[in-house]
DNA sequence: GGCATTCTGATTGACGTACCTCAGAAACCT
DNA sequence: AGGTTTCTGAGGTACGTCAATCAGAATGCC
C-alpha cells in the first residue's frame, strides 16, 4: 500500500467513505468519537490527501491579487516581470494572479484596492505598500473576513497579516555595514548614506542596522547625516553632487533603497567613482551593470523570483489550511558582487 | 472558455476524443494531416495538458535516484538532510526518491550503483560523483538507455547528463578571491590555500578561479602553494598548523572543500584565528559557527534546499518533455557573513 | 416505547485525462 | 471493384477526490 486513499481509510476506521470524507473536509454530521477514529486511521496509514485530485474534482481556481507600487522603479519593475513569468507557469496549476497597480505613496489608494477585494472574489493577497494606519486597517479587514494576506518585501507586523515574504531589513543593513567597513579598508573616512525608499519601514530597519554595524566595528569611519530624497530626482542629483565635492575624506556611499540611477549618475559627475566604495539595495538592470563597471561595489538584494513564487506558495498553503516548509520560504539576504552575478 | 480541455480541441478540430488522445499522447495511427489539424487546434485554444490530471489518469509515479558519497562530510550531510525534507513533501506529488550512498572515492562503487537501475526501475537519476572515466561512461549509458540524468553540484560535463545542477564554480572561485582581497586590506601579506574537496573538476575550477582574481587585482598578496589533505585529517592538521606557524606573513586562508574542522582546529592552535581572513566553502553547523565566532570571514555557499529541489524539478520536467523555467533552476553563489546568515 | 433528532452508509455523478476495444470509415492497392 | 490496410469514432472504465442525495441506523428525550 503505497499510497493510501480515502478508501483505505475508510477501510481502517470502518466507516464509509462518505463519513471520510465529512471529517476530512470539516463538515458537520460526524459524532466526535466517529471523528477520532477517522482520525487515528489517517494517522496510522499515514494518508496524505492527494490535492490534485481534490482540486480537479471540486474544480478549485485560486485567485490570487498582488498589489504592487506602480511607477517607474527599476526594482518594482523585475518584482513585476517575475510575477508575470510566475502567473504563466501557475496557470497549469489552477492559480489565477491579477495585479493591481497603485500609486506607492496614497494610502488611500492603496485602501481602495483592497477594498474591492472580498472572499467572493479574492482567495489572497499580496500587498507591497508602505505601512500606514489606514492600510493597517484595510489589511486586518481583509483578514477578519477570511482573506490571507501576505505582506510583501516591506512588512506590515500590526496588520495581523498571515505572512511576511522577504527579507529581514535590520540584517540586510548590518550587512551592507560590514561590508563597508570592510571594503572601505582600515583608513579613517567619511560614509554618505543616500535613501529614497517608498516604503518606510524597510528603509528604517536597513539604516538601523547600518549604524549599529558602524558605531560597533567601524568607528574609524564616521557616517555622514543622511541625504533623503523625497521622489525628487532633479534635487536629489544637485545634493549628491554637492555632498561628494563637499567632503573630500568620503570612501564610500550607501544607497538603502531605489534612485541608484540618480545616484551613479552624481558619481560619474563627481569623477570619484571607483575611488569610493559603494554599496546599494536591489538587483537590477541598472545595479548589475554598475557592478560590472566596477562602479558600485556589492548589492544587497533578494531574488524576486523566489518572492513571488514564495507568496504564491505561502497564499495557496493558507487556503488550503497545509502549513509551510520554513527553510523554503526564508527568503535569503542575497550579497552579490561582480563575479557572483546570477 | 478559461481553460480549453481535450473536449474543446476535438471539437474544435472536427475529430474525436481518441484522435486527440493519440495525437496529445504520440501514439501511431493517425495520418499526418489529421495530427496537423489536431496540432493547430491545440495552438488555436491555447491548451495545455492538465498534468495533475493526466498523472492521476496514468496513476503515474516518478521513481527517483539520488546518488550521493557516502561519509560523514558535513556538505553532504547537510544535502541528504535537504533531500529528505524534500521526499516527505514531495511525496504528494507522486514522486518517490531513493538515496544511494557510495563511497566516494570508489569509481567502481559509483558505477555498480549505476548499474543497478535502468529505466524500469528509475525514471530519473540525480548523481554527485567525481569526474572519472567510468563515472562518465555509466552515465552515458543510462543517458542512452533513456534515464535523465543530472549532475549535482560537480558537472560532468562530457558525460552526456541532461542537466547541471549547481554553482559555477570558477565564479564561486573568482568571489572567494575578490573577498578575499578586500577583507584582508591593502597591506602585502601571503594567503593559504587549503583544499580537501572530493570531486576533483568543482575544486580544480574554484582554484582557476581563485587565482585568476588574485593575479589580476591583488598582486600584493602572495598565494602560497596549495595544501592538499588526501582525506587524512591527522596529517592535514598537522601540516596547515606548520604552514601557520612557519608564515608570519599570513594575512589570509581560503579553504577550498570539505575539511573545515580539521582547519579550524589548526586555527585555533596557532592562536591567530581572528587575526587571519578566513574565506570557506559551503554553509554547514560547524562553518555557521565559525562565522558566529569570528573565525570565519565569509563562506561561499550553495543552497541545498534550492539545489535538492532543483534537480527534483529537472527530472521531471525531462520526464515530462517539458522545458525548464531557467532562471529558477539557476543556482546562485551564496555569499554569507556573519549579518546575513539565513 | 414512541417519536424526533442526529449520524452514518451506500450510491451516484462529476472533474480532465489516459488507455483500451471494437466497429466502421477512408484510403490504398491491385 | 474488390480486398487490404490504415485511420477514426464512439464508448467505456479508471484514477482519487468532492459533493450531494436518500434511506436507514443510532441516539436522545419524554
Amino acid at each position: 500500500m503505497v499510497k493510501p486513499t480515502v478508501h483505505d481509510i475508510a477501510k481502517e476506521a470502518g466507516v464509509s467513505l462518505a463519513t471520510v470524507d465529512r471529517v476530512l473536509n470539516a463538515r458537520s454530521g460526524v459524532r466526535d468519537k466517529t471523528v477520532a477514529r477517522v482520525q487515528a486511521a489517517v494517522a496510522r496509514l499515514g494518508y496524505v490527501r492527494d490535492t490534485h485530485a481534490a482540486n480537479l474534482a471540486r474544480q478549485r481556481l485560486y485567485r490570487f491579487y498582488f498589489v504592487l507600487p506602480e511607477g517607474e522603479s527599476q526594482f518594482v519593475g523585475t518584482l513585476r516581470a517575475a510575477l508575470n513569468e510566475a502567473i504563466q507557469t501557475q496557470l497549469a496549476d489552477r492559480v489565477a494572479v491579477e495585479l493591481l497597480s497603485v500609486p506607492a505613496q496614497d494610502p488611500h489608494a492603496v485602501v481602495r484596492a483592497l477594498g474591492t477585494l472580498s472572499p467572493a472574489q479574492a482567495d489572497g493577497v499580496a500587498i507591497m505598500a508602505p505601512e500606514t494606519p489606514q492600510v493597517r486597517d484595510a489589511v486586518a479587514h481583509l483578514n477578519q473576513v477570511g482573506v490571507p494576506v501576505v505582506a510583501l518585501v516591506s512588512d506590515l507586523p500590526t496588520s495581523g497579516r498571515d505572512h511576511f515574504v522577504g527579507i529581514n531589513n535590520m540584517s540586510a543593513g548590518r550587512t551592507a555595514g560590514v561590508l563597508m567597513g570592510r571594503f572601505a579598508g582600515p583608513a579613517p573616512g567619511e560614509v554618505l548614506v543616500v535613501t529614497n525608499s517608498m516604503l518606510a519601514r524597510d528603509s528604517i530597519e536597513r539604516r538601523l542596522g547600518f549604524d549599529t554595524v558602524m558605531a560597533e566595528n567601524f568607528d574609524h569611519l564616521t557616517v555622514l547625516p543622511s541625504i533623503e530624497s523625497h521622489n525628487d530626482p532633479e534635487r536629489m542629483l544637485a545634493v549628491v553632487r554637492h555632498a561628494i565635492d563637499a567632503h573630500p575624506a568620503l570612501v564610500g556611499i550607501y544607497s538603502m533603497g531605489s534612485g541608484n540611477r540618480t545616484l551613479l549618475q552624481a558619481l560619474r559627475d563627481s569623477g570619484r567613482a571607483h575611488a569610493l566604495t559603494v554599496i546599494a539595495h536591489e538587483l537590477t538592470p541598472l545595479s548589475r551593470q554598475a557592478l560590472i563597471d566596477g562602479e558600485m561595489d556589492a548589492v544587497i538584494t533578494q531574488n524576486v523570483g523566489h518572492l513571488v513564487r514564495s507568496a504564491l506558495r505561502v497564499l495557496r498553503a493558507k487556503c488550503d489550511g497545509l502549513d509551510l516548509i520554513e527553510s523554503q520560504e526564508r527568503i535569503r539576504t542575497d550579497i552579490v558582487i561582480r563575479e557572483n552575478l546570477p
